[in-house]
DNA sequence: ATGTGC
């Protein structure tokens, strides 16, 4: 693929063919080997109808369903712009959320076994069925209308839980009517759980902290023992993303629709398929709210009993999401579509969505690294490009398959612990897969979006003990 | 990511 490096951390990818907008890749030319087919993907988002600006990608960029993940693109509403399903990826609304801990790490380090011992005792992990308990068919419909709202109503969590969520903890233009029976039915027993691949619960130390200031309008010190949650909306969400990708597939010649891959199946976001697309992808965006309200409430009980220890919400984003949101393009303000796979929404200071709180200082950007190095929080900053976007972890290098043939899990464990990471992994396997070495250095990818001016570094921290599916 | 592969 030919681009130009056209500023710091700045490719471009000229327009030509078919392409409706240029592509505009942040990255660094390391992050860039082996990027050819994950850019062949930024160019065929380009083609998109109603795509405005540039097809964007962050620098964890990577191979993905129809769309690369790291890859943003904003169409106009208003002007026969669609959405595609591939442009959330089949886990919509993964995200993550962050708690920080009234202890330090020195505070826990005599507890740390007995406490990772009940975390792994009370996260409901890996494929298939299983949550923190079984939910009727009238609790699911709360959940998919009212997101971590429907978790704190029901004495799960405190009322401010929801001023550190995105949206305030429930997306409103939820339509559960689109979730049909086969997704509802997936979603009943998964309630509360967290799945498997790169999602963990994560008992995290502040390493590092790079703007004072920022940290503690976030809640944050050095040496802060904190938890990480990454999870997303399970088999509910999988199964909304299948159903729909069938459905745009099938109506996009009706709308005269061409795409140069099936996979970016779309249809115009204001007509009967698109829109039945964002109530439902809504509606899941709330499972999955609710699931990480959940599983933080569950991390609560167990801090408090083993380790007297308060947990207070950082914040809670997630990274796999499409938004109907107001943007200026050449200065007119739009209803865009912006759809984020693998990137993180980025407000900066001052943006109205923030709380009262934050106002000042921006969006906390929560971007999870690696089981062997490191996590991040970030900030928006005035002016960042790709609609408040910037990334969301460090991206993987190698295919499941391969991770797991170059160390056992077992071996992981062992080489993990003796760097002082406690595992509670559900399959040997399963951790192998996601041994660090599969992963790009995530303090690469970081630096890459600062750099690029989409983001600024707040503090790092690294895990202490991990849950796993 | 995913009751993991048409």
């Amino acid at each position: 693929m030919e681009y130009v490096e056209e500023g710091p951390y700045r490719f471009r990818i000229a327009r030509r063919g078919t392409m409706r907008v240029p592509g505009l890749v942040f990255a660094s030319r390391q992050l860039l080997r082996d990027a050819e087919k994950s850019l062949r993907q930024v160019v065929d988002v380009a083609t998109l109808p109603g795509i405005v600006d540039a097809s964007y990608a962050m620098p964890d960029i990577h191979w993905g369903y129809g769309f690369p993940i790291g890859g943003v693109a904003a169409t106009d509403v208003d002007d026969g712009g669609v959405v595609s399903p591939g442009g959330v990826g089949f886990d919509i609304s993964c995200g993550v959320r962050l708690l920080a801990a009234d202890c330090d790490r020195r505070t826990l380090d005599p507890v740390l076994h007995s406490l990772m011992d009940g975390l792994g005792h009370v996260v409901p992990r890996g494929a298939g069925p299983g949550g923190v308990w079984p939910v009727t068919g009238r609790e699911l419909e709360r959940i998919l209308r009212g997101g971590s709202r429907y978790a704190v109503e029901e004495g799960h969590g405190e009322e401010r839980d929801l001023r550190r969520c995105e949206d305030g903890g429930a997306v409103s233009d939820a339509d559960a009517g689109q979730v049909d029976a086969r997704a509802r039915e997936r979603g009943l027993g998964q309630v509360g759980s967290l799945g498997s691949g790169n999602h963990f619960l994560e008992v995290q130390q502040v390493t590092e902290v790079y703007d004072e200031p920022v940290a503690a309008a976030f809640g944050l010190a050095a040496d802060q023992v904190c938890v990480m949650i990454h999870c997303g909306s399970r088999g509910l969400g999988h199964q909304i993303c299948s159903d729909h990708v069938r459905m745009m597939d099938k109506a996009m010649a009706r709308y005269g629709i061409t795409v140069p891959d099936r996979q970016l199946a779309c249809a115009p976001a204001d007509s009967p398929e698109g829109r039945a697309y964002l109530g439902a992808m809504a509606a899941a965006a709330n499972y999955g709210r609710a699931n990480r309200q959940l599983l933080a409430e569950a991390a609560r009980r167990v801090f408090r009993r083993e380790a007297g220890a308060r947990l207070t919400l950082v914040y809670d984003v997630s990274h796999n999401l499409a938004k109907v949101e107001t943007h200026a393009v050449d200065g007119v303000p739009r209803r865009l579509c912006v759809h984020r796979k693998g990137a993180t929404r980025a407000f900066p200071p001052g943006h109205p969505e923030l709380p009262e709180d934050l106002r000042s200082v921006g969006q906390p950007v929560l971007i999870p690294g690696t089981m062997g190095t490191a996590s991040y929080v970030l900030t928006g900053v005035p002016g960042g490009g790709a609609f408040h976007s910037t990334c969301h972890g460090a991206g993987r290098v190698m295919s499941r398959h391969q991770a797991a043939r170059t160390i056992g899990g077992e071996q992981l464990r062992a080489r993990l612990e003796e760097d002082g990471v406690a595992v509670r992994p559900l399959s040997w396997r399963g951790l192998a897969e996601e041994t660090p070495e599969a992963y790009k250095d995530v303090t690469e990818v970081v630096a890459a979006s600062e750099g690029a001016g989409l983001c600024r570094k707040v503090a790092r921290l690294v895990p202490l003990g991990v849950v796993k599916g």
